[in-house]
DNA sequence: GCGTCTACCTAAACCCTGTAGGCAAATCGA
DNA sequence: TCGATTTGCCTACAGGGTTTAGGTAGACGC
């Protein structure tokens, strides 16, 4: 009997690949199980249950999602900045759509404090730094904007802008642009 | 043997009733069928599947919140039609989660085109007459404005406004605002 | 080389989906 | 009103996912 060599992290990341070709609903222990050619239950003295496995996926999207923002922004401000923040998230939210999806998985209060999370909220603050707005009102743009990339990335993902033929990349940046010019309105002098 | 009564449309209203108390991923045939007092084969005479009550939960969801979003913005204009469009979505997403995720049910082509999707996309349109907006302009303020509704209660949904102390209701005014000036600003004159 | 640990196994229980076939209630036609 | 037909709900069963309990053999420390 060949050990297959599994780990928790060697799981998560199959998973992570299982869920951007297939959905991240069709991430089941049993499929993975199938891919590693193993025993279903063998799986459960790397992983409590399903659910850790879920959240173990969400954890590690958040982080990569994190990353490629931060590394996206870096050396960048005011517009430019947006821009690149919103492309990156967009980008990754079309890369990956399966990761994507579990960054949106939810996370028990605790783990979401511990994660990625939170530097997703840190730097689009620092985003917003750019256009001198005062509490609440930084608080106020961080929610629009977070409604906007995930709303855009989901009803994109969801094939929700396939009916006309105006490009989903025109739509984009005139959003982008719209926003823009209404964070500058909001702008303390 | 007393019959129960079943019918299609009996089991879609529980089962978007369902939806709101549980969650939409929690609607299964097998809880449909105890809240019934019935086998779960039973359901397969109504229903051809469980792919159909889906189906069916999301088109009535879809039928009521487009007719919400109706009442609301009859005899609106403008920014206070805006407000009115956007209140009725957010307000529908609060009241009936699971019905609402279910309106996101991603539908095939031809029952998306027949259901009352449409009437979503004609809504949005109409609204936006009061900004004056020209093609393609148009199309992408309808994304834009898609975007920040479905991810600001999809957001709100998950819990997402609930770490700070600045109340989600002022963000969302404080947001229509603002895209109600990024479309005023827009306006062809 | 021996003992321990642990990675993977078999077996089995439980839940959800879906199909096949049966019986009895409802309904309809004469 | 009664027989025939339809149909609503049933039992039985197969298939697949989750999870636990307990066993065996490979890996590893001494």
């Amino acid at each position: 009997m060949v050990r297959a060599g599994l780990s928790p992290e060697r799981l998560t990341l199959a998973g992570a690949e299982l869920a951007d070709e297939a959905g991240f609903d069709q991430v089941t222990l049993s499929a993975l199980a199938r891919r590693f050619d193993v025993k279903v239950a063998s799986l459960y003295s790397h992983l409590k249950n399903s659910q850790e496995l879920k959240t173990r996926i969400a954890l590690l999207a958040l982080e990569e999602l994190a990353d490629q923002v931060a590394h996206a922004v870096a050396g960048r401000a005011g517009k430019d900045a947006l821009m690149a923040f919103a492309n990156a998230y967009r980008d990754y939210a079309r890369a990956h759509p399966g990761r994507y999806e579990a960054a949106r998985f939810r996370l028990d209060p605790q783990t979401a404090a511990a994660s990625a999370g939170v530097r997703h909220a840190q730097m689009t603050r620092a985003i917003l730094r750019g256009y001198n707005l005062t509490e609440p009102d930084q608080t106020h743009a961080v929610r629009m904007l977070g409604s906007v990339f995930h709303g855009y990335a989901n009803l994109e993902a969801a094939g929700g802008f396939s009916h006309t033929d105006v490009a989903s990349q025109e739509s984009w940046v005139w959003t982008l642009d719209s926003l823009d010019a209404a964070l500058r309105n909001r702008a303390t002098p």
